[in-house]
DNA sequence: CTCCCGATAT
DNA sequence: ATATCAGGAG
């Protein structure tokens, strides 16, 4: 698989320092802000969490809010009904399970409510530097199936493909650099493939029958 | 496979 | 008015 390797270094020369574009000062702070990004753009969850932050400061401060006034903080982001309960929920497991520290495995992070695989994955890797899988978005999807990095529909099955493929040292900034590709030159509707790096490696190149 | 459910661009 | 944005739970 030499294309695998154009891949990892054309994106990596693209864009060396990708990272979460999500603002954070604390562990604690990117599990919330990542939770709020479900379906919801980083920018819009932006611009909501440095007042959330400034009034919820630590998981007790969640732990013993009332669902309304959490909701009224989040409330245009996607979804804020669930997120409030989540945040709450897991709030009150961190004060209580977890002596108020955030979890930092897979294992554990995965047991709070609203948080799955891309969620936990974001948090270890951005927060902890800890590279137990990959971050798998809605961009890695599209991005990985259009490079033929992986056959597979499956965000789950998808990341278990590109852990047997990208080199662990590569796990946490691989998928950082596939998000910025897919939102710049990759896109969902109408991707540049015309001025995109890797169009001549790319599977998908006159399959994506778009207008340009 | 359905539900959750707002902001912004067009 | 409608498309686009872009995860998790039951």
């Amino acid at each position: 698989m030499e294309k695998l390797k154009i891949i990892i270094n054309t994106l990596e020369k693209l864009f060396p320092d990708a990272k979460t574009s999500l603002k954070f000062k604390s562990s604690f702070q990117l599990l919330i802000a990542t939770i709020l990004s479900a379906q919801t753009t980083d920018e819009m969850v932006n611009k909501i969490t440095e007042k959330l932050f400034k009034r919820f400061k630590t998981p007790s401060d969640f732990a013993s809010a009332k669902l309304e006034e959490i909701e009224k903080y989040i409330k245009s982001v996607n979804f804020y009904r669930n997120k409030a309960r989540n945040i709450k929920k897991l709030s009150e497991m961190i004060v209580k399970e977890y002596d108020n520290k955030i979890p930092d495995s897979m294992e554990k992070l995965i047991k709070l409510p609203g948080v799955a695989r891309k969620t936990a994955n974001v948090v270890l890797s951005q927060a902890f530097g800890k590279a137990e899988g990959i971050v798998v978005d809605t961009h890695v999807k599209r991005v990985s199936n259009r490079l033929g990095l992986t056959k597979n529909n499956d965000p789950e099955k998808i990341e278990k493909d590109l852990m047997k493929i990208v080199p662990k040292e590569k796990w946490i900034s691989f998928p950082f650099r596939l998000i910025l590709f897919g939102r710049n030159i990759c896109k969902a509707k109408n991707p540049n493939c015309k001025n995109c790096p890797l169009n001549s490696i790319c599977p998908s190149k006159n399959k994506l029958n778009e207008n340009n």
